[in-house]
DNA sequence: ATTTTAAGCTAACGGTTATTAGCTGTCAAG
DNA sequence: CTTGACAGCTAATAACCGTTAGCTTAAAAT
């Protein structure tokens, strides 16, 4: 009666430690040993410690592409909810920004995923394009779009939206790298955030005339 | 007759190796092999694998310092060659940009010692101290007071200039950090970069009243 | 001219690696 | 009650790892 089937755990263990020291540098009697079994028992599970981590990565995909699903669903469909928006103040953008990074920093399989990715991203070409595709392009793009239809809908001065974007995320990115390898630096860090957005805030409101 | 010397070669070859596998994915045999000998003649110049390391580690901090020394000698020296500063149009902020980020993507060392910090980051307090000291802290503090200094100038609004170099330096980081991995990306990342800092030049632009 | 030092080599060592073979117990299906 | 699949184990394998010992050769120092 466990909370996890063996099969599981193993990618569970074998993910924590891939984070923290890399695929090489973990052999699979540690990721045994994490679980609770031995070594060869492992062949049980997976044929390979290759094919270990091939298993982490497709379920993190899937992990992510279900969660960009939930987000695009009450996210942008341009015509409904419009004025939902437009009434974003300040604060409620700040909220959303800490809200975004304590999620990336806290989430436990966001968080350990993002750090094998940064690690293993220039030894193999699917896990730098599954980087940039998760930590750059798609949130620049979706964060793109938002601004866009805030921008249309008149709150924000008119400007290029995905550079605004880019503007909005890019500190929120440094910010996140930063933490990842620090975490005793985060309160530092989450005021950046609030001044950040907040100047970002004065920069680009739209000034009575 | 050689450029360098074997023992100058080793660190070399090794920094390639690391950067683009991590340390513990790199066999001594392989170094051997890039410099072109055998892998037992390589503990003639270094005592052990980590020895080696440690070499590259103290190499390129020392490279580091040199620069940043270079950089402040003309750099910031409060009170001389401030006109200089005053008149620095939005021109030559984007060359400014431009020119740093390609030296960070583009000079041979640089750019290798950062991907092993970044891949051995997690693994040993020492490079991850290392990693937010050369590539957060330093430059947002130095650009900080760059700012400041402009900001008193006059050359822009009064505004945080710490959040400013956020606002100034996370594009750059992160686009910095895409290249990195995906180099084809370039012109796109060079362009978002001048429109990027256009941006950034009107949004701190003193109004004319 | 002789000695010493340096830098390469081959051979070998002990340790660790991922992986396989084969055995044992458990537990559900027939 | 039997059978068979499953999931653990120990033992063993071949390959590779970092490293050492010891030899050779060439250049530098004496």
């Amino acid at each position: 009666m466990e909370r996890q089937s063996t099969k599981d755990r193993i990618i569970t263990e074998a993910l924590k430690l891939f984070a923290e020291k890399g695929y090489e540098a973990v052999s699979v009697a540690q990721i045994a040993e994490a679980v609770g079994i031995k070594a060869p028992s492992l062949y049980k599970h997976y044929k390979s410690k290759q094919n270990i981590f091939t298993a982490i990565l497709t379920e993190m995909s899937s992990r992510y592409e279900k969660q960009v699903g939930s987000m695009r669903m009450n996210g942008i469909t341009p015509g409904a909810d419009m004025e939902l928006f437009s009434n974003m103040g300040e604060e409620q953008l700040i909220d959303m920004g800490k809200q975004l990074f304590s999620f990336f920093l806290h989430d436990e399989y966001t968080s350990l995923f993002r750090r094998v990715l940064t690690v293993e991203q220039y030894r193999d070409k699917k896990l730098g394009a599954l980087y940039a595709k998760q930590y750059v392009d798609e949130p620049l793009s979706y964060q793109g779009e938002l601004f866009a239809l805030l921008m249309q809908a008149g709150a924000f001065i008119p400007e290029n939206p995905n550079v605004m974007a880019l503007h909005f995320f890019a500190p929120m990115f440094l910010l996140l790298i930063l933490c990842e390898c620090h975490p005793e630096r985060e309160p530092e860090a989450m005021q950046m955030i609030e001044q950040h957005i907040r100047q970002f805030s004065r920069l680009y409101e739209k000034k009575v005339s």
